[in-house]
RNA sequence: GGCCCUAUCGUCUAACGGUUAGGACAUCGCCUUCUCAAGGCGGUAAUCAGAGUUCGAUUCUCUGUAGGGUCACCA
């Protein structure tokens, strides 16, 4: 029989804000650490501080771990396990080790409170961090610290400590911040006589300047990204290379691949800076994973209202194509829409004569024969076969012979209205036979 | 300021005493090409500094420097 105890990890985020990209990668580590040992992942909602909790951030960080693929074994309140503490609260001071002090209000000197204080033991106190060996403090500096405000309502130390004895929390996985909190939680934890967990402490995610990520650096939290486009499995596979490395050159990890591989061994001591740009990349890659059809649903979901393009992108699937893969974001897709790079999908484009013409054209004088040439030969293209191929069968040979760019630009130039653009082929297919003839006339009618 | 942690290309990282210090993102160049994007190929780019230990230090030790964290009746 297996007497190991069975791994179990837990998340302790604060309902005072929305999931943040730090609380959410300690998640995804507790979560990888746990699933990859068969343990448990354990969320714990920590709510101590009535005046700074609100719902809507529990929501959101329960919504975002979702999201993300994190679930969950058990899921705890602080602020429902108030007589497990008050009970843990009066057992030490029953004992001397914690002791009630009469002293005024720290926010206001005339009133009078009695709040639990630890009686300190003031010695040199060592434990072990897995990434970084032992560390040592001198808890005097400590002094007798309040765990209490008052006998039924715990700090937060106080809390931590008890729940993770009695939730039976094997491993504390959690931010390096959190380092100078740990001696001070082994205080407690001693003084009630539990076990201690192993440590890990997990280097910080940084902003660009290598400083405290917040939200005046950019986003922070997990909502933002979702908002933006993200695949969760991106912003997974992303955060689980940021400060850990499956020991290979391997970089694409799915989730499963992800629990398969990881381990402790390979965390990162130092801080990691949050790259937008990787993440995006990450983004790219992930979203070629995705079937085809079920992007392409999204993508007609994000363009909702822009009737113009999703009826092109109803008839050209090679448009659909262009469009994947030009953006790494559907935010990034919506602000290209949205500053009008893709309005001749909406509406006639302006044309003007000498953007029509290719700059680098041996012959801009056969302008107007080329046109009409273009002109009949799309045209000999049947209506309901006027596809990418189809298109470009009819104007290519034609295009070799008279120098592509002599006849690919300005058919481009006269379908889009733009210098760039997706490639001719995939406008006529997205702008249909009609659409495309009329353009190619106005273009035409130019040179008359 | 006290205490604690950290230090390899711009960024994420590999190298667990011996490598032309490897990969990825970004960047630059070339190719492809009607434009843009994508794609393919290639280039630039790093061991914080100074002492030790050692035949040999990115790697071990010490000092300095720099950055970060923490010092609540917040979490």
């Amino acid at each position: 029989m297996n007497t190991e105890k069975k791994v179990r990890t837990r998340i302790a985020p604060s309902p005072s804000g929305y999931l943040h990209i730090g609380t959410a990668r300690t998640s995804l580590f507790c979560y990888l650490y746990a699933k990859k040992l068969k343990g448990e992942f354990i969320v714990r909602i920590e709510d101590t501080d009535k005046s700074r909790t609100e719902k809507k951030y529990e929501d959101d960080i329960l919504d975002g771990l979702e999201w993300l693929g994190l679930k969950y074994d058990e899921l705890y309140r602080q602020s429902e396990r108030t007589d497990v503490y008050v009970k843990k609260l009066q057992e030490l001071v029953e004992s001397d080790k914690a002791y009630i002090s009469k002293e005024k209000a720290k926010d206001d000197d005339v009133r009078e409170v009695e709040v639990v204080r630890l009686r300190n033991p003031n010695t040199m106190l060592t434990f072990t961090d897995t990434i970084r060996g032992e560390i040592t403090f001198d808890t005097t500096e400590l002094g007798d610290f309040v765990i209490a405000r008052s006998k039924t309502d715990p700090l937060y130390h106080f809390a931590v400590v008890v729940d993770d004895a009695l939730m039976d929390i094997t491993h504390v996985i959690r931010g390096d911040d959190h380092i100078s909190n740990t001696p001070r939680q082994i205080l407690i934890l001693e003084a009630c006589g539990f076990e201690r967990p192993q440590y890990t402490h997990l280097p910080m995610i940084l902003a660009p300047d290598r400083s405290k990520m917040s939200k005046r650096k950019g986003a922070v939290a997990v909502t933002e990204y979702r908002a933006q486009g993200f695949l969760p499995s991106a912003i997974i596979n992303y955060l689980a290379l940021l400060g850990w490395n499956g020991g290979t050159e391997k970089e694409i990890y799915s989730m499963e691949e992800l629990v398969q591989d990881f381990s402790l061994d390979h965390l990162q001591k130092s801080g990691a800076v949050f790259d937008i740009e990787k993440l995006k990349w990450f983004n790219k890659e992930h979203r070629k994973l995705i079937p085809k059809e079920s992007l392409t649903r999204d993508l007609k979901a994000q363009l909702e209202g822009n009737t113009g393009i999703l009826e092109a992108l109803e008839r050209s699937p090679k448009a659909v194509e262009d469009l994947l893969e030009r953006f790494s974001t559907w935010a990034e897709l919506k602000e290209a829409v949205a500053t009008g790079e893709y309005d001749f999908y909406e509406k006639l484009p302006v044309l003007e004569k000498d953007m029509l013409a290719w700059k680098k054209d041996p012959n801009p004088e056969r302008m107007k024969d080329r046109l009409h040439k273009i002109l009949e030969l799309i045209g000999s293209v049947d209506t309901t076969t006027f596809t990418y191929e189809n298109v470009k069968g009819a104007v290519w040979a034609y295009a070799e012979t008279e120098g592509k760019g002599g006849v690919l630009w300005p058919m481009r130039v006269a379908l889009s209205g733009k210098e760039r653009s997706p490639d001719p082929f995939i406008l006529a297919e997205a702008l249909g036979k009609e659409e495309t003839i009329t353009r190619l006339n106005e273009a035409y009618t130019l040179y008359l």
